[in-house]
DNA sequence: TGTACATCAGTGAACGCGCGTTCACTGATGTAC
DNA sequence: TGTACATCAGTGAACGCGCGTTCACTGATGTAC
């Protein structure tokens, strides 16, 4: 606890973090300020100091969540190098990865009912998460022949999908299911066939 | 309402109901006993005639969508007619048209946090159910050459997860995300590119 | 067909609970002189 | 360096609310004779 004084210190991301933790363990509706504030040592009135209220958290959250996953998103890009196509997988890898290490950031981005559109701030970081998935396909779409090239953005949200599913379905031990297959390797193969079907990776390999 | 009598005549599907319509409204958390009562014209108490709880209520629910669940996919498959690929391809169709026909079934199924392991009666029609799709993997499998042919349950968990993000993600209106394309076209798209991968459709087709 | 009675499916009042939010307050911190 | 005072970041009591659940009850239905 450190100082154990009147004054917190850092209230405000203390919150923030019990509401991820909270959020993590119940989902999304199951999260309670005053549990949040509970577990920062504090009274709920005190998070009336440094949030609008229970929904004002969970933006917070989901905020903070977008501004991660876009550099982890970016970073995995990474400009297009070495290759569109190794970004490109680098940028699968770096969702399940980023959904793997921030359970709670990405629940509260994913499944909490928030609107990317609540605030400007967020929908701008969403915005740029989100579209780092699209560049790389627009690049990637270069090395396909025009004629059979389908849409850039039909094809991120193929892939964006199929991580999302993978990532709820058997990344998190949900509804009994258990995952046949470790997550990774889950989505490794499926980009890989994915791809192999758009003719950007050799048949064999 | 029909008879106004103390009598409801059957408040047990009048229950289910009201927590179907209500779960897909609020989500499977944001569902309320006492909500679903008022909704059917009765007293919380008289829940307790026909459910344990609340939870009983979510699960009986998520049984009753397996049922309708087992039976779309057993039709969809129609035994692999008429052909392995054609029944593959429908049981994917059919994945997402339960999805939408049927929404409030789908998020007590796949996003309540009940388990499948819940009651016998309940594992078993989950387990049919996600079986079929298996099996149409299995048959489809065969014609893929041995040596390139990867695990059956494998490449059934990569539709199932195609299908599951292109629900959450853009089938509903979830995280104020706007779907670029109808979620029909993103899934037989995405799983027809994925066949080709496969080595299961002609390239050019 | 009529009556007595058991069973069934609801009522409605009550409970204890934790929630989100408000309010006047007070202790701690920072700053001006 | 010391003091006065403004500001900040918490407290704690209170509120009204809806929840899930229980209980003794009662009206409606079904059945035996």
């Amino acid at each position: 606890m450190g100082k154990r004084g009147y004054h917190h210190g850092n209230l405000r991301e203390a919150l923030v973090a019990g509401c991820l933790s909270l959020i993590e363990k119940r989902g999304p509706t199951g999260f309670t300020l005053s549990e949040a504030a509970r577990e920062a040592g504090v009274t709920p009135a005190a998070v009336y100091r440094h949030f609008e209220g229970r929904e004002d958290l969970i933006a917070d959250a989901a905020l903070q969540g977008y501004a991660i996953f876009a550099e982890a998103m970016e970073d995995a890009y990474a400009d297009g190098k070495p290759s569109d196509l190794a970004a490109f997988e680098a940028t699968g890898r770096a969702y399940l990865a980023f959904a793997n290490k921030y359970p709670g950031h990405y629940v509260a981005m994913f499944e909490s009912g928030i609107s990317i559109q609540r605030t400007p701030e967020l929908n701008k970081v969403a915005t740029r998460a989100l579209g780092v998935l699209e560049t790389a396909a627009v690049a990637l779409s270069q090395h396909i022949p025009v004629d059979k090239r389908p849409p850039p953005q039909m094809f991120a949200a193929h892939i964006w999908a199929l991580s999302h599913g993978v990532v709820e379905l058997f990344a998190r031990g949900s509804p009994g299911t258990k995952s046949p297959f470790p997550p990774e390797d889950l989505l490794e193969t499926g980009i890989g066939i994915y791809l192999r079907g758009l003719g950007l990776v050799p048949p064999d390999q």
